[in-house]
DNA sequence: GTCTATATTGTGATAGAC
DNA sequence: GTCTATCACAATATAGAC
């Protein structure tokens, strides 16, 4: 693994561990077993290093809503598609995109912001109904999918079982009614 | 009101905003119209800052863990109980509570760290079923609730409607099945 | 109760040698 | 690519005057 890649991983364990503001260079440049002016060689800046973290779930996660606002995708199919994004980004987006300093940072750099998108998912969810009660349903069962995959993630030592998959897909159906 | 209140009322909504790690002792002092200083002699530290303000909601919340244990609600009650708490501490325990530096001080100085407490709602919600999919499926219901109730708090200009209760309870039961 | 002044520490970041 | 040395700044916190 070259050093760019490496620097990556353990900014990704340590993001995720202590949180982005919780987390200095120092620390990944002791992790990493150099220097803090070592890693400005390879990234110009600790922004930088988060951001080429989040690129691909962002990129992810920005794709799926594009599918949603679509309106090609069945309720199921966007849920199952929802679970499988959250297994792929476990780690990273739910304690980084909680930290105000990131979301800021995400708010000013993307053309849609990961709430933007997340309304997008959940208004998919509601059918494209502007209706309050739909809306509510509706983020009430992207919550339920999300959290129900976590807590499988931590039943499964960090993997999905199909039939786990299945479970959590039919409770956030069921929420969803 | 008098002085410590002012702090925390200021505190509340700055921690609530930008993050307690994101809020300085000066953040606060600004804008209570003093010198950083003069924060010390109503607090000790920022950390007692802190404190002041999670006591009530943590021991509320205790409260609640404390009642699931003892197994005599019914999972509506207790998710109807869950709601009502969420509605009360809606600003703060989304943001507080998912800074690792916060999290890392509340284990250290709780009996029951709110991880254990929710554990304790979650297993009554599987009716004390240690079984994995009975755990991941309370664990969704009790996401559904939690975030359902924060979407009609956003809906309805902060305030939860009795007929938006019903609803979001009504789905948070659907999920538990 | 609040101020000025300051000690102290941590952090992001740069310059320049090797 | 990594180092040493260092800067600039922000943050928590304290001392002591008023």
């Amino acid at each position: 693994m070259d050093t760019k890649a490496q620097i990556l991983a353990i900014a990704r364990e340590l993001f995720a561990r202590q949180g982005y503001r919780g987390t200095s260079i120092a620390d990944i440049a002791r992790e990493l077993g150099v220097t803090p002016a070592a890693l400005y060689y390879h990234y110009i800046s600790k922004a930088d290093v988060l951001d080429a973290i989040l690129a691909e779930p962002l990129a992810a996660y920005a794709d799926l809503a594009e599918r949603a606002r679509s309106g090609r995708l069945t309720a199921a199919e966007l849920l199952g598609a929802f679970i499988d994004f959250t297994v792929e980004t476990r780690q990273l987006m739910p304690v980084v995109s909680s930290d105000p300093a990131v979301r800021a940072r995400l708010d000013e750099r993307l053309p849609h912001s990961p709430a933007e998108m997340a309304d997008a998912i959940i208004s998919a969810l509601a059918a494209s109904s502007t209706e309050p009660k739909r809306l509510i349903v509706a983020r009430a069962a992207y919550a339920a999918a999300k959290d129900g995959t976590a807590a499988a993630l931590d039943f499964g030592s960090g993997t999905l079982s199909p039939e786990h998959r299945k479970l959590v897909l039919a409770t956030a159906l069921r929420a969803l009614g």
